[in-house]
DNA sequence: AACTATTTATAAGA
DNA sequence: TTCTTATAAATAGTT
């Protein structure tokens, strides 16, 4: 979608197969966000850039979903007789219930930016806004690079993900602040020096 | 995008709600097969649905990306000093390699399909041409329900995975007919009576 | 499930 | 890279 019409094949120009994953990226993640929000489902997608570096994203919790996608594919060599009682839609979860929070509606996101994708020539050039305006206008946090200043990153995931739900939450922002929520910084675990702290939100009905 | 805006906000009509999820989940699949194509990034996605089904996409395979996004999750807390050793673009890899398999390009996916989902009036209306037409038109693979036919969804699968990349691997196929592949059936898991296989195509270059 | 009026996403370009 | 704009793609409502 856009000015033509493009193959969809390998992109072999590194500028803009980088500009296009970037761009893509997030607009992935903004559909599997507007996903949660509307049908509540649990997703979480891991992506590697061609630069290998992790995006993830997560409702509640990319942690949470892939433990019950493992936990269920583990037990499905134990139980394999249950054929009726998978697909309740709503509440009438006569089942597994392997993680136990369903009830509980957040959209929780961890990223790890570019800084060195392309040994070209644009290496600082990446931090445009991450001390002055962190009060209104914030782009969506799985979009915002990680680096030092990892509390005013929670603060703008925090934001971003309320952004993203603000038609039906923004009057809960005061409630959420009182949550539990702590950040887990998976560019740490690549970048290091900065230990390695945890967000997850916690909501209910945010998406009510 | 549709006649109407509508809210990102949850759905309560449970018809609506499915059809919506439906509708959404395989645009969500098919933007990460296009990411995957373009970029040739490593992509995982989980989903539960509001049913709670299991819908998986995977590129070279979910398990694949999931087991590189925990192994790196876990030797965050040994290795947190390789600042530089992260983003090469393309293929200079001078680091971990967690999967050693990052030479092949694949796509895969496997789905569980709703199937008593709303239990309304609809559960025999699933199955249109799964012995008839696998010549040219298939649907995607992620939306083939996987029902007791496994070695014709096999086929489906793999001929929706070509058909995401025909524009530039049409003529592979005979080629990859010859690669090993197996299907891992998550929905087995689920509804049992299909014993455990797996679904894996080995092709290299599919997407250049 | 198919159709189409619209809204969204995004390829190019600035 | 971020913004703008022309266009392609996704999809809400409908049949």
């Amino acid at each position: 979608m856009g000015k033509r019409k493009i193959d969809i094949k390998k992109i072999n120009n590194k500028n803009y197969l980088k500009a296009t994953f970037s761009k893509r990226r997030k607009g992935l993640f903004r559909k599997a966000t507007d996903l949660c929000c509307l049908s509540g489902a649990q997703i979480a997608i891991i992506t590697f850039s061609p630069g290998n570096k992790p995006f993830i994203f997560g409702h509640p919790s990319a942690e949470t979903v892939i433990d019950r996608f493992l936990g269920e594919q583990a037990s499905c060599t134990t139980d394999d007789d249950d054929d009726e009682s998978i697909g309740p839609v709503e509440g009438e979860d006569g089942h597994e219930d392997l993680e136990a929070n369903h009830d509980e509606e957040d959209i929780g996101s961890v990223d790890a930016e570019d800084s060195h994708e392309d040994s070209e020539a644009n290496q600082e050039e990446e931090k445009e806004d991450e001390a002055g305006g962190d009060g209104e206008k914030v782009s969506v946090w799985w979009d915002e690079p990680i680096d030092e200043n990892l509390e005013l990153h929670e603060l703008k995931k925090y934001k971003g993900l309320l952004e993203c739900l603000k038609e039906n939450v923004a009057s809960k922002l005061d409630e959420m602040n009182k949550r539990e929520f702590y950040t887990k910084d998976y560019l740490a675990m690549l970048n290091s020096e900065i230990g390695s702290t945890s967000t997850t939100c916690q909501e209910r009905d945010l998406c009510d």
